[in-house]
DNA sequence: TATTATATTGATAATCAAACTCAATATTAA
DNA sequence: TTAATATTGAGTTTGATTATCAATATAATA
C-alpha cells in the first residue's frame, strides 16, 4: 500500500501545527490505513501484537489528531465504542449496518444528499455535516 | 395535556410484563410527556424541584421503559448524552440539529425515505430503522 | 380486608470508554 | 550540541449509565 498521500497529509497538519512526527504516529497510521473501520482497542491490539509498546492513550490521541486531518472521521453506530473510518481515500459515503453479524457496507446516493440540502433550506439552516444510517439485516443475516 | 392515551399504552405494556404502575412512573410519564427531547439529568432535576424524591436511577430506569413501549426514543447527537425524544403523538421523523445553540428540529421526508429503501434493496439489505441528523447552523446562529 | 408473592425503589457501588496528569523522553529548531 | 518544546506511557480520573440489594410498595389471592 502505498501511503505517501497520507503521510504528506499527516506531515503537512503537524507542521500547521507545531507538532512532531513520532515513531507512534507514523506506525499507527500505516495500520489505519489498513482498515476500512476500527475502534482504537482494535488498532491498540494489533499494535501490541507486533511486539511494540505503544499506550492505549497515544492510539486515542493519534486517532483524533488523523480525524482532525481529514484522514479519519469518528463513527457511532449502535455499539457504544467509537468507529475510526478510514477516508482516506473516499468521497463522502454513509453506512449500511448489519445489526445482527456488524458488517458495514458505505454507500453514496447524491439524490438523498440534494433532498437534505431541500430540508436544511426550508428550515433556514445551513448545514455542515449530515450522518446517515440504515440498520437492519444483509444479505446473509436476513434469511 | 391529556396524557390518558400515553397512560393506556404504558398500563397495557406494564400488565403485559407483569409489572407494576408506581407513584414514580406516573409522576416521570407526566413531566416527560411535556417535553420535545430531555436527557435523564433534566428530568431528575425537574422532580427535584417538585421537592419529590425520586432516584435517579429511576428516572433512567423508568425512560427505558418508556422507550420499550413506544412513547420514548433514545438519541444520541453530538452530546456524549442519551437525549429521550417524545414521539408519543408523532409519527417518524428525523432532525436537523444547529450545532452552536442545541436547537432541534423535526422534519420527515418520505421522498428521502423511498430512496433509503432503494438503497437498501440495490444492498439486499432488509431495513429495520434509521438515523438522518443534519447538522449546521440554525436561522439565528449563521448570521 | 389481610396475607402473600413479587416488583420497585433509592442510595451507592460498579462499569466502561475516553480524557487527563505528569515526569521521563524524543523531536525539532537554533 | 544545546535548548526549547512536544510527546509518550502508565496510571488516575471522569462522567454517563447500569447493577446491587435491603427496605418498601403494589398486585394477586385467600
Amino acid at each position: 500500500m502505498n501511503m505517501k498521500r497520507e503521510t504528506e497529509m499527516l506531515k503537512r497538519h503537524l507542521a500547521e501545527h507545531r507538532l512532531k512526527l513520532t515513531r507512534q504516529r507514523q506506525l499507527i497510521l500505516e495500520i489505519f490505513l489498513g482498515k476500512d473501520h476500527v475502534t482504537a482497542e482494535d488498532l491498540y491490539r494489533e499494535i501490541r501484537k507486533r511486539n511494540v509498546r505503544v499506550g492505549l492513550a497515544t492510539v486515542y490521541r493519534t486517532l483524533n489528531l488523523l480525524c482532525h486531518c481529514g484522514l479519519a472521521q469518528q463513527r457511532h453506530f449502535s455499539d457504544t465504542r467509537t468507529l475510526y473510518d478510514n477516508v482516506s481515500n473516499k468521497d463522502h459515503h454513509d453506512h449500511l449496518i448489519c445489526t445482527r453479524c456488524g458488517k458495514i457496507i458505505e454507500f453514496e446516493n447524491s439524490a438523498i444528499e440534494r433532498l437534505q440540502e431541500m430540508v436544511a433550506r426550508k428550515n433556514k439552516f445551513a448545514i455542515y455535516s449530515h450522518k446517515l444510517e440504515l440498520y437492519g439485516l444483509c444479505r446473509d443475516c436476513k434469511i
